[in-house]
DNA sequence: AGAATAAAAGAGTTTTTTATCTTTTTATTG
DNA sequence: CAATAAAAAGATAAAAAACTCTTTTATTCT
């Protein structure tokens, strides 16, 4: 579904939001470490999340990645669209060149609803919460 | 979502369903041309769907790829396990090694509404029914 | 039987994705 | 202000996915 590079990038988003903050920034190596993730692949993840303001850093000793106040109160969905691109969400399933209600692909109609759930899953709570729920009942990430 | 191969499988199951039956059966080429793919690969895929008896094929003078009665009284769940795994119906959304309820990643519970919602999208109906639908609302394959 | 036809199988090639390595820039600290 | 730590940027490499070409095998028709 996502890409092993968008799935690299929620991981680390959330691992960010659960260890660290503005005084306390980590460095690539940890997260990727921590993740068990290859870690110059995931630095350029982190640093395309970076340019676009999903995540935040800054160099230098004591330098690191964090996620702000702003960064843990948005949703997973703009971190997703940063890596695999806004189309996830509203392309063809079937790889038309469109998708319309008006010109629908056999699986539109269906391919709605799936696409409903997609929505949820990385819309409807902020990494924050995610990232509550995560240390209150001790997932993995 | 689906990798290229299975979209493009789906579409000539699809296209198949349609304009081919045990008396009539189509060449690669024919179905390449129709649904713009490329012709060689989708050959592979075909013939892979055809050893998974998922769609039917002879060969010689006459012979080519077509839907038996009992391959399109089936659903398109098997050609999607076909091409691109059965993985894609239980795998862990973050890429994680296991999906548990036991040992459940931050997006799993979520996962699971957007999992039904793929089930659907290729278990809930037949290849026949979705056949008929297009021809009646003249869908776009 | 022999020619023609079409899928099956096998062996490449190209493109995209994933992963690594090296150098440069920026900030911090002593 | 020099030494150092860390991200940013750039260049390269490996693996996987997408795509192509060639040969073989089975079938039909004359
Ligand atoms: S047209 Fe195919 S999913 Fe909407
Ligand atoms: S554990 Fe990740 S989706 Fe089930």
């Amino acid at each position: 579904m996502f890409s092993k590079s968008c799935k690299y990038a929620i991981r680390a988003v959330l691992y960010l939001a659960i260890h660290s903050n503005a005084e306390h920034k980590l460095g690539v190596k940890e997260v990727a470490e921590a993740l068990d993730v290859p870690g110059p692949f995931l630095a350029k993840l982190l640093q395309q999340l970076s340019r676009h303001h999903l995540i935040s850093s800054t160099k230098g000793p004591n330098g690191g990645f964090y996620l702000s106040k702003a960064n843990s109160n948005a949703n997973l969905r703009g971190v997703v669209e940063s890596i695999d691109g806004p189309e996830v969400f509203t392309s063809c399933i079937l790889g038309l060149p469109v998708c319309s209600s008006n010109n629908p692909c056999p699986l539109h109609s269906r391919a709605l609803i799936y696409r409903q759930g997609l929505l949820e899953l990385v819309e409807d709570q902020t990494i924050k919460e995610v990232a509550k729920r995560v240390e209150r009942q001790e997932l993995k990430i």
